[in-house]
DNA sequence: TTAATTCATACTAATATGATATAGATTATA
DNA sequence: TATAATCTATATCATATTAGTATGAATTAA
């Protein structure tokens, strides 16, 4: 279990969106000057993020991105759904009587007991946490 | 994040070892029955629950499997992780005033920490919560 | 109209996962 | 000691996921 190159470089994208909007839209190719990730996969990983409603944008000339929330509203447990597959649509099981069947709906319960402490404690880490440590560096 | 294959039927191995044991050592045959899982599959299964030293074995008539520790003292955590990858050896960042790599390692502690969450929620489940659940059912 | 942008797909390579196949090593027991 | 019942060791395969590249269309400020 670890973590994705999407969710890193899509937090990425973001924690620069909130250190560089300040004057206005930003480009998709200074991200990817800035962040060193190549353009054409970072366009790939905004389609996500914009669809989550993190991000609005504008096309054509001095168009770009900027978040569509404060950082300090944008947590990291949201950014690891949006990179997410779909679940299963959670299948009852048609026999509850068979031994196997009730066991797995065992192991699954616990399981997802437990992704939900993964992501409740995901829940506490914002955008804003992680610009900080970084404009302390800088500034 | 979803629950393995390998997991789900790793735990029902394990499982179904400690509800079948008491009669002697118990057949990888029998549990693929049992269980219904290809027998190749089991016995690629059993290789990496062997090395953790939760079951030994013996070959040859007669042979088979058994715990090698008591089920409540196997817990659904050290199941999961005899299935997990080895984690990448704890890459130390070279360039530490870089912003986009500090910012990388806020966000691999934040997950870090998350996942020993998870984890720690998976510790409280033992082989013999999810064998009393099925025993329960049948007698 | 043009150039700077985002947006939409299609494609490729590498790795992980789920599973099957073939053959070898060990050992109880007849 | 021969044989059959077991586990053990690899090799192979299909599919899915992940990471990344390529091509070009749609939009819009100037």
């Amino acid at each position: 279990m670890k973590l994705a190159t999407q969710v890193r470089y899509g937090t990425r994208i973001l924690v620069d969106l909130a250190m560089h909007q300040r004057k206005g839209m930003v480009q998709m190719g200074d991200i990817s000057s800035r962040q060193n990730i190549s353009l054409k996969y970072l366009e790939q990983l905004i389609i996500p993020i914009k669809n989550a409603g993190f991000v609005t944008s504008r096309r054509g000339p001095k168009g770009g991105h900027r978040l569509a929330k404060s950082p300090n509203q944008i947590t990291l447990a949201q950014i690891i759904r949006v990179f997410e597959k779909e679940r299963s649509p959670k299948e009852i099981p048609d026999d509850e009587s068979n031994c196997s069947e009730h066991q797995d709906s065992l192991i699954q319960e616990a399981w997802d007991e437990a992704i939900e402490a993964f992501y409740s404690r995901l829940e506490k880490v914002t955008l804003e946490d992680l610009s900080i440590g970084t404009t302390k560096k800088l500034w």
